[in-house]
DNA sequence: CATCTATATTGACAAACATCTATATTGACA
DNA sequence: TGTCAATATAGATGTTTGTCAATATAGATG
């Protein structure tokens, strides 16, 4: 959750700008937005041209930023968003955008 | 802007997070937020311990990713938010952590 | 328990990035 | 025009990142 004191908020600001900042992770995510509902990793996987390990790293860098979650079913390994993230990311960069001082 | 066809966006998209995704470059918009009017590219060199061409470095990604803009005085350049950018890199992350299919 | 499937981890390597020093450009002004 | 101040560009170098092949782990099932 992105929202802690200043210098925490501002590595977690970062961390999540890192982990969307690859086209193969914001593609990701827009998969599962799009799905609208949990995939497991081989439904990703099968989507993309590149190996499994390297799909699997790219879902630890988002899962690591809190932008997705996992949840095990069997020997399946499903994905969600994490939208409070997500919202909690866009927030901020709102927040830059508008004149500062001013609340809402 | 984001506002264009699918590919351009996601990839204007992922270029917005990419200038983002740097602890240094993410406080040089938080201090021209901060500051509240256009800041000089020597004023905000003075804020970090890093030589000019760094600095001039990562204004030029964040200028290239229509993060910032700037704008020439005499000698001096300053440098403001560009906040339509920004508002439109906020409403895509919001996106994503809106159900699919909602319009709103 | 042996084996299969799904996923993660490790190690290696190439590509991309951040930083520096040195140098170039541009505008102001004597 | 010569010089100074502000900024940008170029080239070199260490660090981080993305990728793959190989291997490990964990759950399901014969």
């Amino acid at each position: 959750m992105i929202n802690t004191p200043d210098v925490a908020q501002h590595d977690a600001l970062v961390a999540c700008c890192k982990a969307l900042a690859s086209p193969i992770r914001m593609s990701i995510v827009g998969l599962i937005h799009a799905a609208n509902e949990p995939l497991c990793a081989c439904d990703i996987e099968q989507s993309f041209d590149l190996s499994q390990p390297t799909i699997s790293h790219h879902l630890r860098i988002l899962r690591d930023a809190g932008i997705i979650a996992a949840t095990s079913r069997g020997t399946n390994i499903y994905y969600h968003i994490e939208r409070a993230q997500l919202t909690a990311l866009a927030c901020c960069i709102e927040q830059f955008a508008q004149p500062n001082g001013v609340s809402a």
